[in-house]
DNA sequence: ATCTTATATCGTAATTATTCGTAAAATTGT
DNA sequence: ACAATTTTACGAATAATTACGATATAAGAT
């Protein structure tokens, strides 16, 4: 993600929908795009907000559909949501977040600066494990210094 | 928590309570006693149909400020939700999950398994981290089999 | 033990987030 | 361009959570 322009992620993503049957239609590829231009892993509430600037019509209901098509076959991730709205991330890389405990604003952290966690292999056949998620939770500094 | 019996908790939860100025009321025992007797990492509305066993006439709005109440000072942790009801935790002693992506079972983890990954100082302060999660997803046995 | 006062609870209504059924419209392969 | 298949929009339903006014209760002082 972070070393791919938007030319390459667009080419990615046809090339994702093809393979899994997923026909190319205007308002997939506007959601696509709309998340690809947010940087803080908008909700779903946010994505129809953006994308009804060129489809004044669509559906709240498209929207939802589509980013939880998008994540089952892993075009994007859902990040974390924590009884608040869904959260997506288009950066299906892996890397980390930070969320702040009292706006719900999450920070992209990339493996310089977190180290990712070593998993037993035993665990990861007992679970299948598929993924690793770290999140750092604090306030951050606009946070604190409204407090 | 692990290594504490329903006594010691009790006694901390007093302790906690008193220290914010909480009162001690039934409801709120009751509360406290459904989480730390579960070790499924129940939702508002599990606790809530587990309470009303003794107190048939709670209110669901109680069980939810109660949680929140109790969050807010330590008493428990929120633990993952991602856009479905939230989850609690009355462990507060760090540890790790398991969450099985297709039924949301949620296992505890503990440090023997995962070891727990290093933050960077200059990280920490930048963010004032207070917390960081480890959560590994994948596809619980019991999913698996029925697939 | 009783009084006082701040806090908590109940019961219900309102909000927010998400999903469902269905007819109409758009996409894909031929 | 045509038929078969997906996908969409719309309205309404469901699930999760929060808000609020009226009563009830806990905790400390008397």
């Amino acid at each position: 993600m972070r070393n791919k322009n938007t030319e390459e992620l667009l080419n990615l993503f046809r090339a994702k929908c093809k393979a899994n049957g997923l026909s190319m239609t205007p308002q997939r590829l506007a959601i696509y795009k709309a998340l690809i231009e947010s940087t803080d892993h908008p909700s779903a509430e946010n994505i129809y907000t953006l994308v009804r600037a060129s489809f004044p019509d669509i559906a709240i209901d498209t929207v939802y559909r589509t980013l939880s098509t998008f994540s089952d076959i892993d075009i994007i991730h859902v990040v974390e949501g924590y009884g608040e709205a869904k959260r997506y991330d288009p950066d299906v890389e892996p890397h980390h977040h930070f969320r702040c405990t009292r706006c719900n604003k999450i920070v992209d952290l990339y493996d310089d600066n977190v180290e990712k966690p070593k998993i037993p292999n035993s665990l990861k056949r007992k679970y299948n494990v598929s993924n690793v998620k770290v999140i750092l939770e604090g306030a951050c500094d606009g946070c604190v210094r409204k407090k």
